[in-house]
This record gives C-alpha cells, sequence and structure tokens, in this order.
DNA sequence: TTTATGGTATACAAATTCGTATGACTTGGC
DNA sequence: GCCAAGTCATACGAATTTGTATACCATAAA
C-alpha cells in the first residue's frame, strides 16, 4: 500500500472544511477554538500544497472557487467519516470520568433533571454534566449531545431509546383567570379564552379544535416558545397554557381548567443516545441512571 | 452546524491508520516521510485525546486492541476519503508545472520510453516524469502512477484508456541457437528445444501447447520474470525468448524464430490514467504526448 | 462623507512539534 | 546461548506552528 497521495496535512483539510462550512475564517476559527490568523495560514498552506486554488478573495469575503466546490465534497465525506470515528471513540473509552451531554427540552431540564443531576454528581463525581436546554430535537449523530429526552421515538435505526413514561398535558391557568371562566362547560362557549401559544402556526390551535373547540387566532393574544415565560404569564392570569400535570400540578399557583373533560392530550418521554455511545461506561451509567430516576418520577408525579 | 466531535488533531488520526496499515511505527513513519519518535508521539497523543487505548505495547510489537480495530474501520473512510480528496485536487490543479507518474513494464520503460520523455522535457521543462517500473499493474487510484502502460483493457470504470496499439509477439533466439534447431519446421519436433520462461508457473507453455507445441518443464531450463535478463539470456544462445517485434527486431543480434509459422500472439497496448486527472493540465499534456509518440512508435515498428 | 462593524493578511514573540541521537527491549538465526 | 537486526520510548536542541497585536480593506448605516 503507498501513501503517496495523503501526503498533506490532514489538518489543513479540516481547515479548508470548517471554513467553507462557517463562511468565514473567523467563525471557522471559533468553531475550532483556534484563531482567525491559524486558519487563514492553514487553508493557505493547503492551497499551496495541493496547487489548487480554493477560495477567491473577493473583498473581505471568501467564495469557494469551482475546484473548491468540487473538493468540498470530498472534505465533507471525509469530515463526515472523522464524526463516525470521534462518535465510536467516545464509545470506546471505557474510563467513567469525563463529561456528558444532555439534551432536554425547557420544562424537563428546570423541574426534572436538577434533583437527577445533583443525586448523580454525588455517586459519581467524576462524570460531568453538560445540559443543552432546546426544543430542537439535537443531533445525536454530530454529538450535539450523548443523551437526549425527547417526546418522540426517533426514527434513525442507529439510536437506542427507552421510553419513561407518559407526560400527560392538561390546560392550566390561575385562580384569578379560572373565575372569569366559571360556568363555562362547552367549548363552543369558549369564543374570548385566551391561550398562551407557542408560535405563529396554528398548530395548537387545531389540536384543540378536533376536541370540539372553535378557536382562531383571536385566542392567542400572547405567543411565546419560551415555556417558562408561558407559565409566569399564565400565572398573572393572562390565559390558559399547556402544561404537564407532573410540572402543572405542583405549582402553588396554578390550577388544571376544564379538569372534568380530561387531559388535552399525552406525549410520551424517551431517553434516547446514540447506539456506539452505548459502549461508553460513562455514558450508560448516566443514561441508567437518569432513566431510573425518571421513571420513579413518572411513576408518582407528586414527588417532582 | 457544531464541530464539537471533531477537534481531535486529524493528522494523528492519520498516524494511527498508517501505523495500523504498515503494522509498525518504523514503516509509518517511512511511508509518512517522517520518522519513528513523531510518530510515537502522534499515536500516543490519539489514545490520549480519545482516552482509549489503540494498541497493546506487547514485546516491541503493537497490536491493535479491539477499540483500535473497531476504530481503523473508521480510520479507513477516512483515509479513502483523503485519497479521493487528493486525486481530486491533482487532478484541479491547473499548473503544467509538477510531476507526472508514469507506470511501465520493463520492455516499455527501456525501449520505448526514454526517448519519448526527452523530447517530452525539451517541450514541457516544468514537468518531471518519475517512471514506475513493475509488471505488476500499478493501482492508479492510490496514485502509484498517473498514468500506466498496459496490456490489457482496465474493468473499473472511473479510468479511462486508449488504445494505443497491438505489440505483436514473436519467438526470438541467436542465430547461433537458431542453426541447432535448423531444418526443424514441425512443432511436434522440437522436444528438446529450450525457452527462456517468465516463472514456474506453465503459461508459457500453455500458450505454445495450444499451437500444437507439446512442451513440459524441461523445456524452461533458465526462469527469470526480468525480460531484459532474458534477452541477454537469448543473446548467449540459451535458449527463445517471447519478445515484441518492436523491440526484438531492431536488436542486432535477435533473429525471429519460426517465422514462416506466424506469431505467438498480439498484446494490445493500452494507455490508461484516473478519470479525474485527465482534468489536470500536466496530466493530460503528457498522456497526450505519449498516446501520440507510442501510436507513431506502433505504426512503424522500425523506428524504435 | 463619515463612522462603526466585521472581515483578512502580516509581524513577531511564545509555545509547540519535530528530528537526531540514544537506550532498553524483543525476536530470529547461527 | 549469543549476536545481529529491528522494534519502541525518551531527551534535548532546532525548526515549525501558534497566538497576540496590528494594519488594512470592504460594507452598511448615520
Amino acid at each position: 500500500m503507498t501513501w503517496h497521495s495523503v501526503h498533506f496535512d490532514w489538518n489543513h483539510l479540516r481547515a479548508f472544511l470548517v471554513t467553507a462550512e462557517e463562511g468565514t475564517l473567523s467563525a471557522a476559527a471559533k468553531a475550532l477554538n483556534s484563531t482567525q490568523p491559524t486558519l487563514s495560514r492553514q487553508v493557505c498552506a493547503l492551497e499551496a500544497e495541493l496547487k489548487v486554488s480554493l477560495f477567491e478573495r473577493v473583498g473581505q469575503r471568501l467564495v469557494l472557487t469551482k475546484s473548491g466546490l468540487e473538493l468540498l465534497e470530498h472534505a465533507r465525506i471525509m469530515g463526515n467519516a472523522a464524526l463516525d470515528f470521534a462518535l465510536t471513540a467516545t464509545g470506546q473509552s471505557q474510563q467513567i470520568e469525563g463529561t456528558v451531554i444532555v439534551s432536554a427540552g425547557e420544562l424537563t431540564a428546570t423541574y426534572i433533571l436538577p434533583k437527577i443531576i445533583a443525586k448523580l454528581r454525588r455517586l459519581e463525581p467524576g462524570i460531568e454534566i453538560e445540559v443543552v436546554v432546546t426544543n430542537e430535537p439535537s443531533d445525536l449523530k454530530r454529538r450535539e449531545a450523548d443523551i437526549a429526552i425527547r417526546s418522540f421515538h426517533p426514527k434513525q435505526p442507529d439510536l437506542i431509546a427507552k421510553k419513561i413514561g407518559e407526560e400527560v398535558i392538561w390546560l392550566y391557568a390561575s385562580p384569578d383567570y379560572l373565575n372569569q371562566l366559571a360556568e363555562i362547560s362547552d367549548y363552543s362557549q369558549l369564543e374570548n379564552v385566551h391561550i398562551i401559544g407557542f408560535d405563529q402556526t396554528s398548530s395548537v390551535a387545531d389540536i384543540l379544535n378536533q376536541q370540539g373547540w372553535n378557536l382562531s387566532q383571536q385566542n392567542f393574544p400572547v405567543i411565546t416558545p419560551f415555556q417558562l415565560l408561558q407559565l409566569e404569564l399564565c400565572k398573572e392570569g393572562l390565559g390558559l397554557i399547556f402544561f404537564p400535570e407532573q410540572m402543572g400540578d405542583p405549582e402553588p399557583k396554578l390550577e388544571r381548567a376544564f379538569e372534568h373533560m380530561g387531559p388535552i392530550m399525552t406525549l410520551p418521554v424517551w431517553l434516547v443516545c446514540h447506539q456506539e455511545l452505548r459502549t461508553s461506561l460513562r455514558v450508560r451509567r448516566v443514561f441508567d441512571f437518569i432513566a431510573s430516576e425518571m421513571q420513579e418520577i413518572y411513576k408518582s408525579p407528586d414527588q417532582v
């Protein structure tokens, strides 16, 4: 086997890849925990090694040349291979010390995780936990997170998922606001009800309308995707919110609305992790611990 | 896009890959134009970065651990991507200066290439030619060569091939030896003829036996795959050799044997090159030049 | 036009990496 | 059993790469 063609500096290729993906040298430097001059030199060096002009320096902006665009495709393949390599490497690491990244939504991160993490840290002081709070599903493959808590089963076959339980969603409101709605028992009468929505899409309205409500955009005077703000607004009596019973019931200033009509919906709770990472002592420890602790919580919600 | 998991040193991964493939650090160092201590440190550094033990140091030999074996597969993918990257990069290089590697068999290298290379060097002083002389087909994909002269059409679809002509193979012998064989016209009488063979396999005998000869191992007292040695042995009168007429006819001390029976066989001559490289100014120039020069030669063999 | 912002390339000192030399060790052959 | 050959790891000076600071340029807004 000859390695003739592999003599160029692979780090320079990485510099090229990240620069091309990020758009600027400065951004690439930030992404790689490096500095802009370093990236600048590395890309230049790669161009010299290959005798190919990768970027065209037009003004302050770098724009890929035709050759650069073609080469970027191969560089991407290499980057993905590096990603896979890093992933299985983390999985192969048999040492318990290190960081585990957990991705969760705002509510889970706020109400569920703190006690679990505290308990885990007491049991395993060598494991450091990094929590990524996002309502978007993190890309486990790219290792934006090692473990994710999600409300849906992942499609990818290389992910493993464990079902923790069901999150029961009710409508909640402050006692004040509930008084204003008193006596109402028929959904169709709720023309002027206020609900604090997530975004401009009508998905929340759709769910309720399917259950007999008759809601339009006017029923959503305040909108925010930040659920903790929804909660505070609700406490102030600005309207109803969707909230899981595990988090909503313990809130002193919150009461279930229309309880006799039953819960709005239930969402499953999945704990997800990449297959490769299950072989890691560290990740497995955290995964199993979170799973057992959360299962305990979802069995008896009042413990939250 | 996050580059979280790509922070490890890609050159260290390359060091791991080449070391694993080559078997020892020293061999890997040679392959990478580096030194053994450097490779040693890089592999150690990678192990530290990943917190994974890649090799087990048993005695002086490095043997892959289970983790190392698993990671090697991903590293191989990355290596192949690097290969592809380098390949198209060379193709993208629009600079005429640089080295072009030509692979040829002994006879072509000795009789055909020198004049062509000399002429080319006069026309294109910026192009340096490296000739790889081997009877094995070079791996164009791994860039053991940029251009190869072969006697068969390549199967791989990503290679492009141009047919130069036909090599007509005769049996040749020294005048001395021919006199010993005088008067013989029937192949079946040639029980004691001596032929200088290539190797222990009976492929040469098979070819002749199919044409009515009756040869056994005894007819091949001297064997060598080195064709120039065959030639010299033939000149010394040790026996017959297979030789192309383009090279054999001009030899003063050589004559065709059994000419009236026609040539033994004809071999096509193909000029082969990787598709990606055709886009390189430099490689294309050499390819086209060799093609036209060789076609000229194979039209009128006496010019050799 | 002017100014503020965000970008790249260059200069030089500091930190890192590399190559040479060397030592300790294992394997294979005589 | 011993010697020769070949392996990997370590030490230290040299070479390379990196980061900080800075200059310079382009664009957008005032």
